[in-house]
DNA sequence: CATAAGCGGACGTAAGTCGTCCGATTCGTC
DNA sequence: GACGAATCGGACGACTTACGTCCGCTTATG
């Protein structure tokens, strides 16, 4: 199992390789899940299978690193909205940007939806770093009043999944930026005050195995 | 290319075989999608994968055969919804019994996202029974002021696909029916008064190609 | 220019799928 | 009850796709 870390002295030919197969996995995720084959990613990048083998280890240990990045900046992004001046338009931001990159890469909607197998130390950090910031961005506006009673952070990222298939149904097409359309009635759905009492449990966060 | 026709005098095992493939199929479609191989749905429906063959012709036509069944079903209901005395109720009860509809069958909500190859004469019929019955309901629900101003009924169809994926999000569980939640949540949004203007096009029906 | 690091892609292996075919079985009639 | 025709089951051949390895050739680097 060779160079696991890119910063040491490798060839600078090997360096360029595995950016290259890192942008590549990246788009390949991004288009079609995480089922993407060694080969398709390779060819992308414009290198053999061998290459990529030798400069990851593993297939695994590839997206892996890809989809690390991605959390990454799902946590800049939470950030950012934070620091919004107004509660509700961060919270709303955050929601329109989060399931605008689980449209961006369905490789990224799986692993978001991804419940059985534990992730790795490093995903599972992310994730509880980007609950909290959800659980913050939600308690924050819902104390100047914008948000409906009984709607819960669980539930704001649940429904952050809600416009991932909703591209065409029985021969409607909505359009390349359709999705939006959903996500502002959600978001409206979602504002006080709330006028169907949510039924039902609200969505609970998964107990460790 | 043997009896496609159930009605026809074949032994009674044959019709037996025929409604088990069925029924297997049915529910196989539905956990799995379209996907399922030949020898999954014949070894749930108790029989040898020749016997599919022999009732059916093609797998295809098993396929087809099954969804044309859940879009019927799908008829019946937009057919009760339109007689509920209350428009909104009936636009309201018809958009969870589809997104409920779509949850249920995974075969389903493969069939109504397709928008390429050119469907069955038959489903495109039922597909245009739906849409104008989804088109009526929107319609009384807005004559009734119950509706906001700028949601269509293309909008309804779409949204009728925001919960198929909304089970998990980030280490978060909806739980078994939290999707609800999400279907109320759509509801209350497109609800009249509408808050947030709906920018970008509305959903557009597909042209035939 | 010498040499070690790196490269590409053919290859062996293992699944999984489709639709056919034929010997064995069972239904339905006489 | 027995016979023939209809039906059945599942082994089978032919593909396709994917993984990860291995080795002869290429290229960066000192």
């Amino acid at each position: 199992m060779p160079d696991l870390d890119p910063a040491q002295g490798v060839r600078a030919d090997a360096r360029r390789n595995r950016r290259q197969l890192i942008v590549a996995t990246r788009e390949a995720i991004a288009s079609r899940g995480l089922d993407v084959s060694a080969l398709d990613i390779a060819t992308a990048a414009g290198v053999g299978v061998g290459t990529l083998y030798r400069r990851f280890g593993t297939k695994e240990a590839l997206l892996d690193s890809v989809v690390l990045g991605l959390y990454d900046e799902l946590c800049d992004t939470a950030q950012v909205c934070l620091e919004r001046p107004d509660a509700w338009d961060g919270l709303a931001e955050f929601v329109m940007e989060l399931a605008g990159a689980h449209r961006d890469s369905r490789g990224l909607a799986e692993v978001t939806a991804a419940c059985e197998r534990p992730p790795s130390p490093e995903l599972a950090q992310r994730t509880a770093a980007l609950q909290d910031a959800v659980a913050r961005l939600t308690e924050r506006a819902r104390a100047t009043g914008a948000l409906r009673a009984d709607v819960t952070w669980q539930d704001i990222l649940i429904c952050s999944r809600a416009a991932l298939d909703t591209d065409h149904c029985l021969g409607v097409d909505a359009g390349p930026e359709g999705w939006r359309r959903v996500v502002t009635i959600l978001l409206d759905g979602i504002r006080a005050p709330g006028r169907t009492p949510l039924e039902g449990p609200a969505p609970q966060v998964h107990e460790a195995a």
